[in-house]
DNA sequence: AATGAATGAGGATTCATTCAT
DNA sequence: CATGAATGAATCCTCATTCAT
């Protein structure tokens, strides 16, 4: 956490809860600071507003959810192990962590314009690991070297975050993290027989 | 159209351009109702509440995108064809009409989770169809046959989505429908070097 | 009143009270629309804010004063009696009118600076009849003709606006009306024997 | 000063600075405590409330106000010239501290019913002043011997505090103490030709 | 004496929906 | 069919005040 502040992570771990079980619209203030233990006035020491927590929520739980990514990418060599990583970890953390996972597919994208702009914000340096393992990928010659970058990062993202939305909806009735390597088969080769 | 009476497209119409250009949240019933050129009032002779009204554009809508993109699957004979023709319709239709594409790229999906399980009925047939091309393109040994065919349809449509996406939120300032033939081959051949 | 509407009114008079009975501060949107006998939200349809509600009051009230009180003076000849009819004028109709009376002389005065520069505006014309009076005292001799017309309108005004404050303030327990003579000697011979 | 303590002294005159500056009602007591240079609670240790800051500011400001203009009437021997010495200094003072005016003229006037009593009782001595005058100019033969003594009082003080008002309102733009000769002229004679 | 983090009561306003005409 | 005036529930945020340190 960015904060050390005990009751800044309090109201974030509340918030995740709340959101998760009511839904963004019906987590009035009232009831977060109530999961939380502290006041309503309390939220507004360590929040500008509302939206201010929701943003704080992806924030902090995208840094670390992407810093984790990060790290097992590292330990591996080759851009399709990369891949595989980025793929597994991304299923497994969300996996893990249901009611993040609530807030990131469903409730977060709730959001007015002005918030999504935020969001994405936060979520470039996940598309730029994406476009890094690419590069890497078409200068080790193990990718075609002629992919379009945006495209191919847009394809990986939009795979795996349609994947999990699904898997949300279906209220994580199966395994997620069992599907990285067919989704990594997927990515890799295509549909086509060769 | 379900029912041929010109209010109720009136008013689909209406809500279409009002959510587009003020936002979800913004579209309150009298500002669509006022464009529609009809009384508050009226707007529940024809719809149950305001999320049926969101609904129901989408259906209309969704109902003439699908309708299209049969037409033309139906005059392709292989898989990979009818594929291409998919993803290039359904950039082609989206790129056409600004207002729908953020209508359902953006504002639709602010909806509470009632609604988009709805929202998600209604685009059943369309997913039915990237089945059919998968399941076809298995049978003709064109695609290969060990594809998970859920996997795969959320592959397509991941990818078309957050593709359409991108493009909306900058402004739809470069061309989607040129795309089409590349990302058609990313999803056919992945990243692979063969 | 300006408007026919029959709410527009019932509001208006409800305001009057409730800001009488409970002041400025405590007087609640809700508890002036309950005394209305109207809905909360049927307020905004007539105001634009509770702000607004009390710009109204005075628009309305003083209206009607500063009518009368033109009224009274045009049936007079010389500016001293229609200074006369003035004070009497202006002390009878507060006297008559408790509610109004404290709502004009202390809870009007609780709003913010950008509040009373509208309500300055209301009063103009009232200041203007003043000067009017003035002016035809100078012109027909009856008023020396040295005077300054800005700081004679002040002490007119202040001083009567004066009474009429400390006379609320003192709950109306005398009467207000039997010293209009008295004011108006004062006004006209000041302190000094001649 | 009622308490020699400094903070005290810090906390009037940042409140009359903050008040002035902001408005009564955007001069939170963090804002005040702020300005002062204490922390919101020493506030606490010095007033009772908030309340309190209002009244011991004026107390303070209106202590000084008084003793000066006494110490000024008492040099002088007539009525007359107490008179003139009192709307002068009255004028003067104000004139002198732009901050205190808007704090007296203004600001001070939004507070609600139970503080305006309160402001009253400092003024009262003030007002004692001047019934104190009218009473010598009487006996003195020098004021007409019929005065009503509520009335004058009311119509001088009534009539400077208007001027100062309008002064004020219109930001000081003129001089306001080249006017006492006029005022006291005019709250002498009257408006009357003699 | 001094601090300042924490408290929590309180209220204007919006807008989907109704229903008398 | 159509109207649109009226309804009233629902909530974020501020800020004076407290009290453990």
């Amino acid at each position: 956490m960015k904060k050390s502040k005990p009751k800044y992570n309090q109201i974030i771990e509340a918030a995740v809860i709340v959101i998760a079980e009511n839904g963004y619209h019906a987590s009035q203030v009232s009831k977060i600071a109530n999961k939380a233990g502290v006041a309503d006035g309390t939220i507004y020491l360590y929040f500008k507003n509302k939206e201010d927590i929701l943003v704080s929520v992806f924030e902090e739980k995208m840094g670390q959810f992407i810093e984790r990514i990060v790290e097992g990418i590292n330990e591996k060599q080759k851009a399709n192990e990369k891949l595989f990583t980025l793929v597994e970890m991304h299923l497994r953390q969300l996996s893990e962590d249901h009611h993040l996972a609530i807030v990131t597919q469903l409730e977060l994208r709730q959001s007015n314009s002005a918030l999504r702009q935020q969001i994405n914000k936060v979520l470039k340096p996940y598309l730029a690991v994406i476009d890094e393992i690419v590069k890497e990928g078409m200068e080790e010659n193990i990718f075609r070297d002629d992919l379009n970058i945006r495209l191919v990062r847009q394809m990986i993202f939009g795979t795996i975050d349609e994947i999990v939305t699904n898997w949300i909806m279906k209220d994580g009735k199966y395994d997620l993290v069992k599907q990285a390597p067919t989704i990594h088969t997927l990515l890799s080769n295509g549909l086509t027989v060769k």
